[in-house]
DNA sequence: CCCTATTCTGGCACTGAATGCCATACAGCG
DNA sequence: CGCTGTATGGCATTCAGTGCCAGAATAGGG
């Protein structure tokens, strides 16, 4: 059978990708996600069951296609390394934000089709693993202080708490897709401000300004030493970490 | 056919969910995930290949049976709500870790296959994930300061944060499970002290002990206006939340 | 002890995802 | 135009997963 499509553009003799994703987002949200069959996918794509199948993988892999690719460039920007490491693995979760918002046609019933269905969902959180392994294994190479075993820690820590704060916001997008972009990312940044807070403690314990100061702790005199030592004893806990 | 296994043991008709899982693991680890047929494993047990299917839903849950029962009881555990919020949460992730510890023969080589094939890889990671939700929505609903917003935001970072330790724990022994039990509490402990300042503050940032003391900061006299100002407020940066 | 209602189990058939195999169509190049 | 490597599509097959139904086991009341 000769394809209509392959005189309509160009010579492009491939599988159209962005085609065939938009088709099956289409068709997933109309008919269900299991309902639908790659024959109908095929049918309405005009390509074969057989290409698809060796295109995607598999059927969720077809949603997920365009994903994959933003993860790879997200990992070419870790690669490129350019500056300090929280600020490029900061950075990079950025363009996975940039990357949802400048998708909506297919990112937002996606997250739609994810939160009907266990097995998409659990597609999803699969790759926000994989950034987070991303950025901890990038961290955990280039920041922290110690021995390998408390980088990783903190490194691992920080990570997971950059992408929960990510998802925090890309989620309240994904909810409520017509809101200002400016103001998604007003959010996103005050988001990104508090993990700063509390990674940059983590990473680099010696740069935590308590530490770096000479502190003189004032008491109401009345206080009676049991009382007077434990405040102080607290309050030293709190300030510098132990190890 | 009459089932020799029913004669064996008591009155059991059910179908031995424990034995099922382990000539599953012993199947898996054998023969390969993909390979090892439905058919195989009810051959191996004598249960029918329809009475699997009935039971555990498909060929993966049959690895991750018993790890929902484990959250089954972590989500008991965190409903029975006795004690701080965090505290809570900090012992139902104990819970978690204690599950694994105690049933080395499926969680060793659970975690050999999870490492080997991605789609066991994306299930245990959506259990994590499933924890960490768990962990986040207890946290929201009583712990943090402010609005809704910057509570589920605190509440979800903290169990990214404290989900992350445990594994990062969790995975160390499940790569040399012959390490002494008591030595991985004592750095699961440790781990969780870790967390433990990291999330505080984030939680209750009017509880950080800077917040708390009047402080003198002293510096060496011949600083000069400029670099005296610069440090004081990059201290009081650092150390105030701004929120 | 027997009979009945309910639940559990196993066999059978069927759908559809996923893969291997092979023939064919196409693109690039001499 | 002919040759070569690659992309595609059709076909057949395996196997996960599900609906259906008949038969076995269990509980419970008489």
């Amino acid at each position: 059978m000769v394809r209509e499509r392959s005189g309509a553009r160009g010579a492009s003799v491939r599988v159209p990708t962005r085609e065939v994703v938009l088709a099956a987002v289409r068709l997933f949200t109309e008919g269900g996600f299991e309902t639908t069959t790659m024959d109908d996918i095929a049918a309405a794509t005009g390509v074969s069951r057989r290409s698809l199948f060796r295109r995607f993988g598999s059927k969720e892999d077809i949603l997920f296609a365009e994903h994959d690719e933003l993860f790879a460039s997200v990992s070419r920007h870790l690669e490129a390394d350019s500056g300090e490491p929280l600020d490029v693995v900061f950075a990079a979760a950025r363009l996975v934000l940039q990357g949802y918002l400048s998708d909506p046609e297919v990112t937002v019933p996606r997250y739609h089709l994810v939160r009907a269905h266990p097995r998409l969902r659990d597609r999803e959180v699969a790759m926000t693993a994989r950034y987070q392994a991303a950025f901890s294994r990038y961290l955990a190479a280039r920041e922290g202080e110690g021995g390998p075993e408390e980088r990783s820690l903190a490194a691992g820590v920080t990570a997971a708490a950059l992408i929960s704060a990510h998802n925090h916001v890309l989620r309240s997008w994904l909810r409520h897709p017509g809101q200002e972009t400016r103001e998604v990312w007003t959010r996103y940044d005050s988001a990104m401000e508090f993990v700063r807070r509390a990674a940059g403690p983590m990473l680099h314990p010696a740069d935590d300004p308590v530490r770096d100061r000479v502190m003189v702790a004032v008491y109401p005199a009345d206080l009676g030493r049991e009382e007077l030592l434990r405040r102080l004893s607290a309050a030293v806990d709190g300030a510098v970490p132990r190890h």
